[in-house]
DNA sequence: GTTAGCACTCAACATGCCCAAGTGCTAACA
DNA sequence: TGTTAGCACTTGGGCATGTTGAGTGCTAAC
């Protein structure tokens, strides 16, 4: 059997699978695509394919689906991505208007990927690693409890509430202030766990305690809260693309809502800019998503965007439409 | 017959098929309750409930469920608020501890609210009516890009980036900066509108542009953007309880998706901080939550909290779950 | 290596049947 | 007047049975 013609037929019955939901035979594959053999060549075809665990039968007299291992392969070596549609492009593009506030442009993208794919979109707050400190506050809220306010020159803006445990004036704060914004403005925030020490060391004493907590504060800050909290839209999708097809839904949900999870997840993915990564199935290290799978990509410098949906998806316009937004969304945060 | 009898036969019925989610008939019910009659009676008594609309029948020979209706007279009239378990207690207490930056509270509260109900839990941001503002920030992004910055003693932060379209140099946004400071430092956050126009009439011609967009900015931060957000948990649950007895899911989702529906609904809900409102089925304004319930009542000055599930819930323990919680997060962001 | 033909398998559907649950009604009863 | 027992009636669900059609695997011929 000709080794092109077996991956031709794996497309063929990839295609037709995520296209009509229902399990897919010799004849009906024969009638719809025109490669030049006989249904009972297919099936010789299709016996093989099954025995490489490729494709598999949900009972003896039905068609074949095609397994995770099937999805890989068609992932890897067969489908091309496809162009997006004039109207798709039309509708990334109007991202480019508005604001340019980094939670807007989030919020819309993901609300346009799910629309895009019909599936649930997930993307990352962006890596600060170049984000440059501007501004730091420092705000009195009870005798003992300071509000700390880390601004960087892309827009985002840190918060956090710290309990410094001593009964500091807010004269002296707002002089902590002045040496801290003295010291820091300007510098890298990933730089921060270098510079502020010394900035501790040079206070006054009396102050160093409040001072050290004050540091960690934007230590935290401006190491995690941002890059790691995900934005989704298009949970509804999830319900209705399974209308009949019953992917148990609850595990899916669970584990969008643990943040934690589709962090490790979405870090687990390669990076690789150009490329799109696709997680299929069981391939998942989240028990939950066994029936579900993940296209994405990296953004900007490292963060990640993309879909999460049933492993039975049509993966080469989904890949499209990821990495086209991903390239947009990089274009935009990129000055 | 008698009224108190008919009460208690609602209530049974309601009590019944929550418990078991399948019809209840006439038989089962006396087995059930000791009710002090037959179940001849009880027939009696359920032709006339269903004359009334309070119960329907799915088809000829089964039981009865509740309608919407005899959902909205149980809440009114017969249930009473149980009281919570010790462990209830005890999760909510737990809340207490920890830092008190609002975003964490809330984040917590409705995990637990979720867990505590088994529900979709939804909270609203607090209204801040009576916070003032405590720091004002300009920060100069790109050429005609300004990150404003809004703090209030509450602890919360509200951020927007503005185009001011005009060449506005770091020297002049510093100067308005302190400007702005001096004249609204202080103030209540609700007064904003009043009290801005007058700052902008005192700058210097040549930046009074700038400082109208600024000014209308600080405006729509003060006004809007905490408020009308809302934080929700427990999705994953929908599914969950819904496992043999279908809601569509789907609408519900939808729902829950639109940030301004789920705030409308909230609003329009009575605020009574001491009742708890519930809206039932169709009582419910949107199409997509007709089989669904919200249970909500109003925190600290204004602010809702609330769970959302079917119809068929356990009223009681879900209405003394949501004001329990309601009550302890008055109480934690009192102060 | 490909094809036609054929026996075989099995889910899906349909049909008919019975049963249990539950109702509504009527007549008797307190 | 309200309650009860009894009974005929309705109907969905379960079950056994039969039928159909899509699809397979195998074999023999090309």
């Amino acid at each position: 059997m000709s080794e092109p013609r077996k991956l031709e037929v794996l497309r063929a019955i990839v295609e037709d699978y995520v296209h009509s939901r229902e399990p897919v035979g010799s004849k009906a594959l024969v009638e719809r695509h025109h490669l030049g053999v006989s249904s009972a060549t297919i099936r010789n075809d299709m016996a093989v394919l099954e025995e490489e665990g490729l494709i598999a039968a949900p009972h003896t007299s039905a068609g074949r689906i095609p397994t995770d291992k099937g999805y890989r392969l068609f992932v890897d070596r067969i489908s091309q991505v496809k162009p997006l549609s004039a109207a798709e492009r039309r509708a990334i593009h109007s991202l480019l208007e508005g604001p340019d506030d980094v939670d807007d442009i989030l919020e819309r993208t993901v609300r346009l990927l799910s629309q895009l794919t019909n599936q649930v979109a997930v993307v990352q707050y962006p890596h600060s690693r170049r984000a440059v400190v501007r501004h730091v506050e420092f705000v009195l809220l009870a005798p003992q409890q300071v509000l700390v306010v880390l601004i960087a020159d892309t827009g985002s803006v840190g918060q956090k509430v710290i309990d410094v445990g001593f009964d500091v004036g807010n004269e002296a704060l707002m002089m902590l202030r002045s040496r801290f914004l003295g010291s820091i403005s300007g510098t890298q925030v990933d730089l921060l766990p270098q510079v502020l020490p010394s900035v501790v060391a040079l206070c006054p004493p009396e102050l160093r305690g409040v001072a050290q907590t004050l540091a960690h504060g934007l230590q935290v800050l401006s190491g995690s809260s941002r890059e790691e909290r995900i934005l989704m839209a298009g949970t509804a999708n999830l319900a209705r693309s399974n209308v009949d097809f019953p992917l148990s839904i609850g595990p899916v949900l669970e584990a969008l809502e643990e943040q934690v999870v589709m962090l490790r997840l979405l870090s687990d993915m390669g990076d690789d800019p150009r490329g799109v990564t696709v997680s299929i199935g069981r391939e998942n290290p989240y028990d939950g998503l066994a029936e579900a799978s993940v296209v994405a990509t990296g953004y900007g410098s490292g963060a990640k965007v993309g879909i999460l949906g049933p492993t039975r998806m049509d993966y080469p316009t989904t890949m499209a439409a990821v990495r086209a937004v991903a390239r947009y969304l990089s274009r935009i945060l990129g000055d």
